[in-house]
DNA sequence: CTGTTAGCGCTTTCAC
DNA sequence: GTGAAAGCGCTAACAG
């Protein structure tokens, strides 16, 4: 018990006892076992956290900003990817529960019907992050993916463009991408723009890849459109790199924009107005929100569903 | 003990019993405790994984190409990152130890001298992966990032240039960087070539935004170059987004190769000349290996270090 | 095919 | 400031 109390940093060890200790600890090459001791204190140190992917700078800048906040407090954090499909989510989610973690991260908040179930029944704190679910399971870190769209929208009308198409949002799976085109086409109708274009991308996830195709087939289906907003960065510089290709001028023949602010957008040429959405950011506070979530309240108060969003700033760079 | 049984899938329970117990199972909600089992078994099913930063997506898909290989045996993993710090790795790999993984596997072949020590000391398995260091600790997964880099100096000279420059490789911390320099000076004397010139870049993480700064600098120092390789394709990028904005033709007027073959380098404009190092091979090929290696071999027969060598390829495009 | 016993290595709780 | 007793939830080993 004494070895327990001196090796966990509690102060009710004598100076000579921790020394000696420590002492037979380095000579022995002891290393503590923290799955027995979190059998014994039912306290695992686990966090697990869903991610679509590892391939996606955003999501990856996120789990390293959970990550850091976490370890302040000896936090391990339990990585899953989902690979976007609902049904490995579910599953992930029953694998997870069982190594006990003391909170859970989803991304998104579209789930299956047996995955919420399983949450809800869980006691430990869920915290949703990126997407704005109307009916979160518990905790919410996000940001209005329609809402962001739409201050776009409204920045480039201001900039005096009218007719602006959008590429991406197709209907299977990646409900920030239909939601990021919701954004557009309230948007189009609301500032009374003459017309809503869009070119559908396949499912997620959308890549460098997708740009080119889609701006090739926009400009033949409509040749007018003055500006493009694209779902992500990673599809709109894709589509400026076809613009260099075809010699079409960004942004005097089209304006291009994207989503999300990966790095490449700052030293693209052009470089890319977008929209920065702080994944850093979203990790240390969703991180932050976990600790207060599983920090000791008193038993019947555990903490009351939190909702925060996260702001956005749309970042207006040389590609329109 | 039958529960348990029937729970793990072993075939020796009565398909009435385990039925039974599936209802009680689905009626209670209730969840194996996998930690309580680990203790039990002393098998923890987890892997620890140590890769420099999230951030980068050749560790990205490293990661996921191990956590796929794995899964496949029910192997959970453990992700920590170094941000290219060996003090970090140290004090992660003690912290990582206490939960008993049943593998550890590490980015690159630098080691604190007490990390080494603690590795050693330690009875599970150790991977050393994307490094080809003389001596490892037990197995090896990689590649020699100097004899990459020799194969792409040797590779452009066949293509007519004589005056190549490269981009990248300080002293401080990144041993990738350094080994690949290495290997542009190595060329450069065996083939006989004019001149190395050397562009150092700081301290990693290496990214876009030192590519444009760095061949701005190698214009300077060295007008007539023809070629320059970039320690990585991000810098690269960079590199080529900058020759766009100072109207310098590439490749006519310098041709640009870069290191990873990113996604990004299939689609910018030029596409980019690079050197492939199939990410997720190296982390499909870890996993297997560590499946072989905490596999149940005959007590007194554990795996003999291995040392697997990942092949790579140049791909040129246009960019050369 | 099912069940009993013991114990994994720690921490909680209580006693001194 | 230190220690004894008990038990966390599971599985190994053995018995029937």
């Amino acid at each position: 018990m004494t070895v327990s109390r001196a090796l966990n940093g509690s102060n009710s060890v004598s100076a000579a006892t921790r020394e000696k200790i420590m002492s037979a600890v380095e000579e022995l090459g002891y290393v503590l076992d923290l799955s027995a001791g979190a059998l014994s204190s039912q306290k695992t140190g686990f966090i697990s956290v869903l991610i679509p992917s590892f391939n996606n700078s955003n999501f990856s800048e996120t789990v390293q900003g959970i990550s850091e906040s976490l370890a302040s407090e000896g936090k391990q954090i339990l990585v899953g990817y989902t690979g976007y499909s609902q049904q490995r989510e579910e599953q992930l989610i029953d694998t997870m529960l069982q190594r006990r973690p003391e909170g859970m991260i989803l991304t998104g908040g579209e789930h299956t019907a047996r995955a919420c179930q399983t949450l809800k029944k869980t006691s430990v704190p869920v915290i949703e992050i990126w997407d704005m679910p109307a009916q979160p399971i518990h905790h919410l870190v996000g940001f209005s993916n329609a809402a962001m769209i739409e201050d776009m929208v409204a920045r480039l009308v201001f900039r005096g463009y009218r007719r602006i198409a959008f590429i991406g949002g197709d209907e299977s799976g990646d409900f920030r991408s239909i939601d990021r085109r919701r954004g557009y086409e309230r948007a189009i109708e609301t500032l009374g723009l003459p017309k809503a274009h869009v070119v559908p991308l396949g499912a997620p996830p959308i890549s460098i890849r997708h740009g080119g195709p889609a701006i090739v087939r926009l400009m033949q289906e409509w040749p007018e459109a003055e500006a493009v907003i694209c779902v992500s960065d990673l599809c709109a510089i894709g589509a400026i790199m076809e613009c260099h290709r075809q010699k079409w001028d960004v942004p005097s023949r089209l304006a291009v924009a994207g989503f999300g602010d990966f790095e490449i957008s700052r030293y693209s040429f052009p470089t890319l107005t977008t929209v920065s959405v702080n994944c850093t950011e979203i990790g240390l506070q969703t991180g932050n929100l976990m600790l207060r979530a599983t920090g000791k309240t008193t038993t019947m108060n555990s903490l009351l569903p939190q909702r925060l969003v996260i702001p956005h700033s749309i970042i207006e760079r040389e590609s329109t």
